[in-house]
DNA sequence: GCTGGTCGTCGAAGCGCTTCGACAGGAAGG
DNA sequence: CCTTCCTGTCGAAGCGCTTCGACGACCAGC
């Protein structure tokens, strides 16, 4: 009495009474095969629990039917964002009948390579792509079907995902400058953000300051650490040095909080005092309080989209080289 | 001229005048070679870029050096901690030379036995086991060895690691009562997570009231929302009720900022008239202000023990059936 | 009544790897 | 000197699947 070996390909034809390739074709749909025995095959599957084995499928068809989702990982990230976007990328894939192979960048681009060449995976996805990113040759190079969240300097011959940043920057600076803010001013990402040429941070920074000026608003702009007592000085020299300032945009996910509680300890109110734009999760801006103005990071359309244009470029569909997706203010308790 | 197909073992063996066996053998050690053979293959390994095909080896040896990782992914999720342990259980298992499939717990047992049966992994890793889990009898059906991160109510035959949550309540009981706080207070999880039965918040709860008790100190214990209204609202009504609480446990990161906020707008200084102890990560605790005494939630240890335990279990080497991880407390400022 | 097409099915040839058994050639032991 | 036993290497048999070409059966058209 052997272990109940899982059922093979083998097993679900002879119970069905047809050939393997027929089982094969019922399931791929690859060729004609009449209802009656679809039908048959079908049952025969069901009845013995078959499921196809990955790695002989994988070697057949030279398809893994997974995907790569390479992960940053490391500090000064955005987590929630990261997860909800993991989530929606595992979530997309399965709709597609993959599955996602985790990795972190620390492998760096070997572990890219490693993965492509031993046929792992059928294409990469990547995160926290930087403005110049050493990855990004070898991707080109490696011929592996891959999709980019972020934007490297040179995007020849790649495909991008992303939020429009600069878009989002403006629109911020739009909502302010129609309620009649005169001096604004954006807290932004924290400084190593920034000196590591992540491109997000700059793009805010820039739709900002350009949307700023159209509306002849002025408008300053400080990077953001994220400890409260950091926060904190920042907030208090802000309006120190530039006490005409009533409009706050704060694009850093972990100072919104403490952002919050400095105005707080120093005696201005939201928004009577100052109003504030937060650029980050709804769940976030409802959880502070006053409940934030913001526009959301669509980290779920994000994923969602990233993984499209991947299944995309493995079926060889052609695809953008670039996605934008919009931004979408939601105005809450924290602006007048 | 073909594209430069990757290279196969077949390619390696020609370019080392020796059959296909023997490189396998040379890979994978399992049979003695001359050094001079061995050296030459691992050479020819390395001018070709030879990296053996996934599938290939995983079909033959019905080994797919790979794990998948179940993560919740859902609400009211400790965020932060869980990528550390992501990011920890990929790290170590590529030093097994391992990979890491992302699963959410939304496919539910049938994603378990998708995997399991079709072979794509080896072994699973499940997160945030609760303790009636209807995936837990499947796992014992199943046959495929895991490893769960907290402990179901009924552990018979199964592996699980998780931090001995018993011991941080008590640590933090134990650590107020020696200051010479006479009353104590808990909040803790949000009760949604009370009311899932996640046996970690808890077992917390029960190690606070019995290290309490053993110093005849008054405990009590309150469950917490993570918006920063009802952080108040329960601080508030806490310090209303029981004036005499002097000591403060927080066992829920999202809270943990909220809670010192709520402090300050009471007028209450932290430790001069409130001790507060968080049971959270380190970059928290570090970046709250006063810097917390915290309980250090060991992410990575647990992620680490439990690839290793995974992967002892792979290799059909007993293991134990509950590990516990000793939590480690950090004195800070915000004791006293 | 043929020819020519489809349609549905089958058999067999791999995909690239591991592993088993076989077997030279030496070393050791009597 | 012959047996016994290693050591190091090879060839071949799969692992479970996909896919290609072949081939009856059946239908249409002339």
């Amino acid at each position: 009495m052997s272990p109940p070996r899982t059922a093979t390909i083998a097993d679900v034809a002879k119970h069905a009474g047809v050939a393997v390739s027929t089982v094969s074709y019922v399931l791929s749909g690859k060729r004609a095969i009449s209802a009656g025995t679809r039908q048959r095959v079908l049952d025969s599957v069901r009845a013995l629990g078959y499921h196809p084995n990955a790695g002989a499928r994988a070697l057949a068809s030279k398809r893994a039917k997974v995907i790569a989702l390479v992960l940053p990982l490391r500090a000064g990230m955005n987590l929630p964002v990261l997860m909800q976007f993991a989530t929606s990328v595992v979530t997309t894939a399965r709709q597609y009948d993959h599955d996602v192979l985790l990795m972190t960048a620390d492998e760096g681009p070997d572990g890219l390579r490693r993965v492509a060449a031993s046929a792992l995976v059928d294409g990469l996805l990547l995160m926290d792509v930087e403005m110049h990113d050493p990855r990004v040759p070898l991707l080109r190079r490696l011929g592996e079907p891959s999709v980019l969240i972020g934007f490297p300097a040179d995007r020849e011959g790649l495909t991008c995902v992303d939020l429009d940043f600069a878009r989002a920057g403006a629109l911020c600076a739009d909502h302010l400058a129609e309620r009649g803010h005169r001096e604004i001013a954006l807290l932004g990402a924290s400084s190593v953000v920034y000196e590591r040429g992540t491109g997000f941070a700059e793009r805010t920074r820039a739709g900002f300051a350009e949307a700023a000026r159209r509306h002849g608003v002025s408008a300053l702009t400080r990077p953001c650490e994220e400890s409260f007592d950091e926060v904190c000085s920042v907030v208090r020299d802000l309006i120190h040095d530039h006490p005409g300032v009533s409009g706050l945009v704060v694009h850093n996910e972990a100072a919104v909080g403490h952002v919050l509680g400095a105005l707080r300890v120093l005696g201005k109110r939201v928004p009577e005092d100052v109003s504030v734009v937060a650029i980050c999760p709804d769940d976030v801006a409802e959880r502070a309080s006053p409940a934030l103005t913001s526009v959301l990071v669509p980290a779920e359309d994000v994923g969602r989209q990233a993984v499209r244009l991947l299944m995309a470029k493995l079926d060889d569909h052609p695809v953008p080289q670039s996605t934008l997706l919009e931004p979408r203010l939601t105005i809450r308790e924290s602006t007048k």
